[in-house]
DNA sequence: GTTCGTTGCCTTTTT
DNA sequence: GGCAACGAAC
């Protein structure tokens, strides 16, 4: 007799979570979260909510029955993704795991190394950074044999730039070269042919860059029909977040996904796209109903997070730029009789010390510091700032241009971890190389040389013992202890039974040659140890090394994972500086718009770029637009009319066109006068 | 020939 | 604080 036994499922099938979508949304909330099947575009202002419809959206999902393993969303940052996700985790009751959820990076990188043997990688390649690009595309520029000396050939980070918005745009590199770079016209063939050493040498080294991450998976997808239909079937329901600043690539790789089933819901809004430069070109976003002619169109317009004050500003901000879906932001707030300030003031110190003295009032006033920021065009407009803050002790998060794995001993304890894992590594071999004493840039090739005549690169299997080889090899004498020490290190990496974990590969490191190395090479030894003990416990979670080495590679120092910065770790209280780039997508009580001068917000190379200026002029605004939206009871717009320049003397400054752009009722002009000044 | 410290110039935005 | 060019020291 057999036993009749089920499973109880957790996960309750059909409709019957438990969320009144009804209640909770908002009338065009609700209709975009409860779209049927098929395409569909949500046009989202700033504030509207466009993170609660799609979490919701995702919520619905499941709450109807979908698997989430059928369910692919992306986004442009991990912080969109991770908040994304858990919210919905918290929303329903449904497993949530197993949802393809992240940045368009990190689900191009996880269907890479499925099928990397596709194009010619292995599962095991590395990811380049910015740096470790530059270094390549120098290598392949010396490789080619160009005479940089005689001819004004462009740096390697200037190539870089071309070949990856060629990439990203789909658009030929001559023509690139013909509409951007015409003064290298003439190059483009040696152009070409370094573009062509730089593709083979990222073969060879078993590395793809950012741009690969994408560009080869869309490859991938398009060559080989039975992969792709493979995902195909797998995504149901594709969900795209901040759809304004899709490039070519993306919008492929999307299109791509939701080839099969058509349910792709894209949300953003026009207003706030900002990423051109990168390649992002918002008329995918104008041009969505007409690529997917059956696609509803859903706006949202409520916006709940600003007062009036603000949003008339913002509208009247962004109402200057002509290419835009037609929509006005509703205020659902009720008005607050304070008008955003105007300030100017005479110097950037003047103005750090305004915005620290003012910081400091309306901590007093019962606004926290976590609650307020300053937002600027280019990281280093808050140079006055911090040195005031520090002076001051406020304490400050900034999101600084350098990101936590970028920083110089973070990358050198990755480079260990890379080599072992891919030992076709020569950026990382040579990283490593370099530590040691005596050895520079002519000694670590050489190296590298025996490096590539051992068996050590070869074969895809990990090697019984990396000393072995390596204590045989020719080192300069200087380096010679460090070198043995260094053999043993790798040695520690390959673990006595299977690979080491990442966190026993970090502990290894930092024991061995790197700890002597850090501590003649860096002043804040203490720091950086505490930084590499920080990544140490973040590792924990990983067993996988390309695991581990993939997320730190995609994860910005901003958000989330371990992360830099000293004032941090003593204040969970504390100001944020940041960038109106990283801004996108947050808000704060209040909110400081500083360096609003003509050169600066707008910059001045879009100034400059008289080609087709009105757009890059539109895209500022819209940076203005997206900045001024951030603020959720009180904005200040500050500029300094003097900027002393070590080089030139001091340089007046004329106060943004964007400051024109609204009337002058809708901010009230503060005069600052210093106490302690004489003029 | 190679390494490594010093000096002076410049600073967009990022996965 | 980064980067390139220069020059001293090894």
């Amino acid at each position: 007799m057999a036993r009749k036994y089920t499973i109880e499922s957790t996960v309750p099938s059909g409709p019957g979570g438990t969320i009144d979508y009804k209640a909770e949304l908002n009338e065009q909330q609700y209709a975009a979260v409860t779209s049927l099947l098929g395409p569909s575009l949500v046009i989202a202002g700033a504030g509207s909510g466009k993170t609660r419809t799609l979490t919701y959206r995702v919520a619905y999902l499941l709450d109807n029955g979908i698997p989430p393993e059928n369910i692919l969303l992306l986004t442009f940052t991990n912080k969109a993704a991770r908040e994304m996700l858990d919210r919905v985790e918290q929303l329903v009751p449904h497993e949530t795991r197993s949802i393809w959820g992240g940045t368009f990076h990190s689900i191009g990188n996880r269907l890479l190394r499925r099928h990397a043997e596709k194009v010619g990688l292995t599962n095991s390649f590395s990811i380049m950074d910015r740096e470790d690009q530059k270094d390549l595309m120098a290598a392949s520029i010396a490789s080619v044999g160009v005479n940089t000396k005689e001819v004004r050939f462009p740096k390697p980070e200037v190539l870089a730039n071309m070949f990856s918005l060629s990439e990203n745009t789909g658009i030929e590199l001559q023509e690139i070269i013909e509409a951007r770079y015409p003064y290298f016209e003439e190059l483009h063939e040696s152009i070409d042919s370094v573009q062509t050493a730089y593709c083979k040498r990222k073969l060879v080294t078993n590395s793809a860059d950012f741009d690969d991450l994408l560009v080869l998976t869309v490859r991938v997808l398009e060559e080989n029909p039975e992969i792709a239909g493979y995902y195909q079937s797998q995504f149901q329901f594709v969900l795209v977040d901040e759809y304004q600043d899709t490039n070519w690539v993306q919008s492929q790789f999307i299109d791509i996904c939701a080839a099969k089933h058509g349910n792709l819901m894209v949300v953003g809004d026009d207003a706030q796209s900002i990423y051109s430069w990168r390649g992002a070109d918002f008329e995918h976003i104008l041009e969505f109903p007409k690529t997917y002619p059956k696609a509803k169109t859903y706006k949202i317009e409520t916006n709940y997070r600003s007062v009036p004050e603000v949003l008339e500003l913002a509208n009247h901000a962004i109402s200057a730029n002509a290419r835009q879906f037609e929509k006005t932001l509703k205020a659902s707030r009720p008005q607050r009789e304070q008008l955003p300030a105007l300030i100017a003031l005479n110097d950037p110190a003047t103005q750090a010390s305004f915005v620290a003295q003012r910081v400091l009032e309306l901590r007093d006033e019962g606004i926290e510091l976590e609650e307020m920021a300053v937002l600027y065009r280019a990281h280093f407009h808050a140079m006055e700032l911090q040195m005031e803050l520090t002076n001051r002790g406020i304490p400050f998060n900034i999101t600084s241009g350098l990101r936590f794995f970028e920083q110089a001993h973070v990358k050198d304890v990755a480079a260990f971890m890379k080599l072992a894992v891919n030992r076709r590594d020569e950026l990382a071999f040579k990283r490593i190389a370099r530590m040691l004493p005596g050895i520079g840039a002519v000694s670590a090739d050489k190296l590298w040389r025996q490096w590539l005549k051992s068996p050590l690169p070869k074969g895809d299997s990990p090697p019984q013992s990396f000393s072995a080889h390596l204590t045989s090899f020719k080192v300069p004498l200087k380096a010679n202890s460090a070198w043995q020490q260094l053999s043993y290190t790798m040695d520690e990496l390959l673990g006595d039974d299977g690979p080491a974990s990442p966190e026993e590969m970090i502990t290894s490191v930092m024991g061995g040659v790197y700890d002597d190395y850090m501590r003649s090479k860096f002043p804040n030894y203490d720091n950086r140890i505490q930084d590499l003990d920080q990544l140490k416990r973040y590792s924990a979670q990983f067993n996988d090394v390309t695991e581990f080495l993939g997320q730190l590679a995609l994860l910005s120092g901003v958000d989330g994972g371990p992360s830099s910065g000293e004032q941090k770790k003593d204040h969970s209280e504390a100001l944020t500086l940041s960038s109106v780039h990283q801004a996108k997508g947050l808000e704060w009580r209040a909110v400081f718009v500083i360096w609003l001068t003509e050169g600066m917000f707008p910059n001045a190379r879009v100034l400059e770029e008289d080609d087709d200026e009105e757009s890059g002029l539109e895209e500022e605004r819209r940076l203005f637009y997206v900045a001024v939206t951030r603020a959720k009871d009180e904005l200040y717009l500050s500029y300094p009319y003097m900027w002393p320049s070590s080089r030139s003397g001091d340089i007046m400054q004329r106060p943004s066109r964007f400051l024109d752009d609204f009337p002058g009722e809708l901010v009230e002009e503060w005069e600052v006068g210093s106490a302690g000044a004489s003029w």
